[in-house]
RNA sequence: CGAGGCGUGGCUCAGCCCGGUAGAGCACCUGCUUUGGGAGCAGGGGGUCGCAGGUUCAAAUCCUGCCGCCUCGACCA
């Protein structure tokens, strides 16, 4: 490993990949777009699995598995969806040494397959609500591809869930959306805008698309996750109805949700420095690295003595520890290699310290360093990660607020895109013509229209008729 | 698909113009000395120069064709 990444003000993109590969969270797979995660990579989807999963069950959803493998019949089945993956689906069209007399797609989602398996599963409304959620790969052929953000096959969740009515899906779809803001913001430390999705960038075959929109350190935006209302489109296609309390039949409402491994991403992006990465503690394979110094065997007995001990405290208090006792590299090396992986906190024992009983302790996110006491420490350890989890979420969000702008005029606004960057809170009239032409000129699309809307959303950024609502305006990812 | 660029030890690249013993740094291995912010010295292993043809006494180097990758545009979690 050489020494040091890009820095971030030089080129942010090198940084990125620089970091990934260095922190070997991932690297290249042989075939164009793929990606292989690496053990310290996959560490930290096991954490966001984790979590997400404990969110899911808390909501009362459950966790199935479906075929990678669809019928291409089965995509063609609704309109909007075929025309909107078609592009980007992968084609087997040979197995067993013989061609297949109909091809099969490898899933780009899989709403498809899930519904026509929920016509056998569905007949009455006491069937429902049908609350499943996969955890799964799925594969879309994209041009172009960036490790963890879009790469040609992905890791992610997928909820599919079916209803009554159209009343009970708006709610389950907002409910996930919520489940998704309180994830990213309370283990990523990520804040994020929730809000809706114009017709141009919803899912195909959606009613309505909500998402929740991050802020990078490079003031681009990125879509971390979405919940679509799909209302009747799946079930009329895949003909799934059920009968309701009166006797009559009707068609089954939908939702589905994700986020992916690109969430992965949006923690490196959004902590990240010119050190490498920095971890929510809360996610982070490893919470504490320890770091034992001595010279010979003498104190490297009694330095270890006092690791072992520190260690074992550590991990009754629940924490995540990784003693680095490599004696093939020097401590040095160490502390950069770990600053590099983004680990929370650093803790440094050696001979000095056994002598005083006490340690050096250095937090990731500000470099910060202090002496403490050997005894009592461990004990301390969960709150002091907590401080940590909570002050990089203070920091996130104070960046994204330094980096929102309001734009009056649509000379302001192309001013503020093209010098500042950054998210632009501005009104438009909700017409999908205004959001092309905005985006042919600046680059920058609608990322969302916000829940959270001003009284008056005031004039369209473009057109100066009276805008329908205030939205985000950003590039993004 | 359109436009540029690049393929040489694991990685980053020099060598190519002007044909003649395949190199450097990093990484790796061994030994000794080291270890509180990327250790030092000594020794060592490793390359069909993307592939296939051609020119030549001789090709990493010149010519032709093919393949792959990267960057930029049209697609997107």
């Amino acid at each position: 490993m050489s020494k040091g990444v890009t820095k971030q003000r030089d080129d942010f993109s090198r940084w990125y990949t620089d970091v990934v590969q260095k922190a070997e969270l991932a690297d290249y797979g042989p075939v164009k777009g793929t990606m292989v995660i690496r053990p310290y990579g996959y560490a930290i989807w096991e954490a966001i699995q984790g979590g997400l999963d404990g969110l899911f069950k808390a909501t009362g959803h459950v966790n199935a598995y479906f075929p990678m493998f669809i019928p291409e019949s089965f995509l063609k089945k609704e309109a909007d969806h075929v025309e909107g993956f078609a592009p980007e689906v992968a084609v087997v069209t040979h197995a067993g040494g013989k061609e297949l007399e109909e091809p099969l797609v490898v899933r780009p989602t899989s709403e498809t397959i899930i519904w026509h398996m929920y016509k056998k599963w569905i007949s009455s409304y006491r069937d429902l609500p049908l609350l499943i959620n996969q955890w799964a790969n799925v594969v879309r052929w994209e041009m172009r591809t960036r490790l963890f953000l879009r790469t040609t096959e992905f890791l992610w969740q997928e909820g599919h869930t079916a209803h009554a009515t159209p009343e009970e899906a708006e709610e389950e779809t907002q409910r996930m959306l919520n489940v998704y803001k309180t994830f990213a913001e309370e283990w990523m430390a990520m804040p994020v805008i929730t809000g809706r999705k114009s017709e141009s960038e919803k899912f195909a075959g959606a009613v309505a698309t909500y998402s929740i929109e991050a802020m990078m350190r490079d003031t681009r935006a990125l879509q971390a996750g979405t919940s679509h209302n799909l209302g009747q489109n799946f079930a009329k296609a895949f003909d799934v109805t059920f009968q309701n309390q009166n006797n009559e039949p009707e068609f089954v409402y939908a939702t589905s949700w994700g986020v992916s491994t690109r969430l992965i991403g949006g923690v490196i992006m959004t902590h990240g420095d010119d050190k490498g990465l920095i971890l929510p503690p809360k996610v982070a394979p490893y919470q504490v690295v320890i770091i034992p110094i001595f010279r010979d065997s003498d104190q490297k007995k009694s330095v270890m003595a006092e690791v072992y001990k520190l260690t074992s405290g550590l991990r009754e208090n629940g924490v995540r520890v990784k003693v680095d006792d490599d004696e093939t590299s020097s401590p040095g090396f160490k502390f950069n290699e770990w600053e590099m992986r983004g680990v929370p906190v650093r803790i440094e024992l050696g001979p000095k310290d056994v002598e005083k009983q006490q340690a050096v302790l250095v937090t990731r996110y500000n470099g910060e360093k202090s002496f403490l006491p050997l005894k009592g420490l461990a004990a301390s350890m969960p709150d002091r990660l907590a401080n940590v989890q909570q002050a990089i979420f203070d920091r996130a969000l104070k960046f994204r607020e330094d980096n929102t702008h309001h734009a009056n005029s649509w000379e302001e606004f192309q001013s503020i895109i093209s010098e500042k960057g950054g998210f632009i809170r501005a009104g438009w009239n909700g017409d999908a013509a205004v959001e092309e032409k905005i985006k042919e000129a600046t680059k920058a699309t609608v990322r969302n229209i916000p829940f959270d809307q001003p009284d008056d959303p005031g004039k369209c950024i473009f057109t100066g008729e009276p805008a329908k609502y205030e939205v985000i305006f950003a590039k993004s990812y």
